[in-house]
DNA sequence: AGATCATATCGGCAAATTAACATATCAAAA
DNA sequence: TTTTGATATGTTAATTTGCCGATATGATCT
């Protein structure tokens, strides 16, 4: 069933994609991460100030919504943006949040 | 206080503003309105076929959180999107879930 | 004012989310 | 294999959400 040319199973994956985004942290976490960089769980707890576990739990939301891959080297994960339009999307929210 | 260049308040309205749109029929609402169309909220209730009342209620979502704006005209009630930008928004998102 | 169309809000309940903390797993080094 | 650093998962309970039907408000016309 088609609802406004798109299927259902896309609206789905677009809104848990979006809602795992929404979320000041997670923003913040993006921001981070933007235009191709990769960092750690620890650095980002360390860079937010938050704790490890609320870090790793906020990166595996991303991660298991497709908005970012994880990349386990030795005993660090790195963390970075999947899809490249996805940073359009970032600086996009981050700026009409911003008038 | 900034937390990754924004303040903890654009982080949030910024998150406010995502979560309003991370919802599957709201993003059929959205594009919907995709270019700067206005509807009411019957043409909404009746094009997507959901009660009058979840129409209503999903656009006030979307009103508060400043993603669109609503004008009465006479009966109706236009609804229409408040910031260009917020097209691309749409757009990113959708393309990003039909991969 | 009364009738009718359009929109908004209320009450209720099941279902989904959230945060915070403790704990568990994994990887390398000693 | 024991220890340590790094990351992931589980368990709570409190809150929030979505949807429905019913009802209330707003606007226009007779």
């Amino acid at each position: 069933m088609l609802i406004s040319e798109y299927t259902v199973e896309q609206l789905e994956r677009a809104a848990s994609m979006l809602k795992a985004i929404a979320h000041p942290m997670r923003i913040a976490i993006l921001n981070q991460l933007e235009n191709g960089k990769r960092l750690t769980v620890t650095q980002i707890h360390e860079t937010l100030g938050i704790e490890q576990s609320t870090a790793s739990h906020h990166l595996g939301i991303l991660r298991d919504k497709d908005v970012l891959v994880a990349k386990r080297e030795g005993k660090n994960t790195y963390y970075s943006i999947k899809h490249e339009r996805l940073n359009t999307l970032i600086e996009c929210i981050s700026t009409c949040a911003c008038e």
